[in-house]
DNA sequence: CGATATTCATCACATTTTCTGATGAATAGC
DNA sequence: GCTATTCATCAGAAAATGTGATGAATATCG
């Protein structure tokens, strides 16, 4: 045998109502149960608690040192129980996310903030990393979701989609293919790329899509970021096929973007999770509330 | 439902192995019974304590959470059960006594003296009162235990008889009785009487051998404790029927003490505790070890 | 690469604990 | 004395917890 927190509650109750009777509604059992409890508590503790007979009741000695010790058990108990409440509740907790760059300086931080204001509670991390470093955090437990470019399905992630979007090229508008409304994937060999470094599942799209196209090209350029590659472009330094919501974070004027075409490349971008592991309830939360939020915005704006 | 202690020492020793079948050895369970305390556990907070499949088991961040609680909460009810049985163990708690001022003066000091030596932790009260107040502390529960002279059963008290010595008197060395080997009880009226107060006990026998005796004496004094009685004596003020006892606390040489006879006149000396008050296990302790220390004594030196 | 060993989950069934409702004993107050 | 209140105890019902067997998943080893 051992205690139980039974008997420890039945003994508090006892010692504060002064009363097994009242104290046995107050846990919500018969008298002659919390008589029980305290008679074991009593045996397994080998002291009396309490001086009684049916005209009294009070604590001895023992019973005395032992009430602080049983009711802080109790409280503590309680207000951990409390803490993941609240947490199971949303009203606390942490969700860490990976994303690009791009979606980290574009939807995510909107996403967030209207995410923020439904549960202040629930602290937000997002770590804007190489898009190719996403699932690596997300399979370490580093972060709890990650947000970027679906390529090829990963055993120990899972991943569902988001929104799709599809590469265009960006350009100087001074740029000779600048007066072009579209441009073909074929036409992109005669100029120098700006691309993405390799790993990067767009710079794996893009080399596919050239190789579908058959085209040879070693691009003139490869960076992290797609930013950077934004800037050099700018700076008329080459062409860079970039997924369309790149064009939200070009500086205004400095670049032009013209659509891509034979083939329209699509772009699909996912939200991974760890297969294995269940989602903190911040995290699901955010999940559910990410697609919500694109599907509203989509049907707003058109796009995500 | 409700949380267990069960559960929490599942769930703390799961965490402190890191497995299940390891934690199961440490709490004396089978796998199968932990591997259910946890899911039950989890179930009642409505969430995943751990992360876990056949070949990995790790805390989730409320399992991390939780962790330091559940500890806390099993490291400090364990604290709490090793101090109480410390307290069974008699390492530990508080013995009041109350005596009269003789037996406060002569045999106590030196049980109390061996009774410490023998359990160290135990802290002794002794309250040397007049001894017709004796009952009132033991029957208000402010002393765990009465030694004193035994007269009129009280109801609500249960006496234990712990010696037996018997009235003598004392007188001046220069008082007409002192060249006497033995008095009579009828040889008293002819002195003046020093008693004390009505309601003592040893007044009572005093009172009630006299009318035994048909004698018809007012006290000359009265006091409240014996150790003034002696004094008053060694004063020649006039001569005292005390038990023999008190000879222990008389000083040396300033009086004289003659035995009382016809008839000889017992006095029961007993420890008193409430009937329904059940000892602490330290008074219950010293109430033994004291019959043990007088039996000795007795074997000994002839008398306590 | 397949065999083996380890680990956690689950099931049926046994055991233990706990609860209830009835009853009894003690006692305060009328 | 009588009544109402209170705690203790009992037998049987209900709930919980435990066991041992089995299954599924997966590292590790040869």
């Amino acid at each position: 045998m051992n205690i139980t927190l039974r008997q420890i509650r039945a003994f508090v109750a006892a010692a504060v109502h002064g009363r097994f009777v009242l104290a046995a509604q107050s846990v919500h059992i018969t008298q002659s149960a919390l008589s029980m409890l305290i008679r074991d508590l009593e045996k397994e503790m080998a002291v009396r608690l309490f001086d009684r007979h049916t005209r009294m009741l009070q604590l001895t000695e023992a019973g005395r040192e032992f009430l602080p010790v049983a009711q802080k058990t109790l409280d503590d108990l309680e207000a951990a129980l409390a803490i993941n409440r609240d947490r199971v509740d949303l009203k606390r907790g942490r969700v860490a996310i990976a994303s690009s760059t791009v979606l980290g300086a574009t939807m995510l931080p909107w996403a967030i903030s209207r995410f923020r204001a439904r549960y202040p509670g629930i602290r937000m991390v997002l770590r804007d990393v190489p898009e190719q470093e996403i699932a690596h955090l997300v399979r370490a437990g580093a972060v709890d979701l990650g947000v970027g470019t679906a390529l090829d399905p990963d055993p120990e992630l899972l991943e569902t989609p988001l929104f799709e979007d599809r590469l265009m090229l960006l350009c100087a508008p001074n740029h000779a293919l600048a007066t072009r409304r579209t441009v073909a994937w074929r036409d992109l060999a005669a100029h120098p790329l700006v691309t993405l470094q390799a790993g990067s599942p767009l710079r794996q799209i893009v080399d596919r899509s050239l190789a579908a196209a058959g085209i040879r090209v070693a691009p003139a350029f490869e960076v992290a970021f797609s930013s950077t590659a934004i800037s050099m472009v700018a700076a008329g330094l080459g062409v860079a096929p970039l997924p369309l919501n790149a064009r939200e974070v070009s500086p205004k004027g400095r670049v032009k973007s013209l659509a891509l075409e034979r083939p329209i490349v699509p772009r699909r971008v996912a939200v991974f999770t760890r297969r294995e592991t269940r989602l903190t309830p911040a995290a699901a939360a955010f999940r559910q509330f990410l697609d919500d939020f694109l599907a509203k915005s989509a049907t707003r704006t058109g796009l995500g």
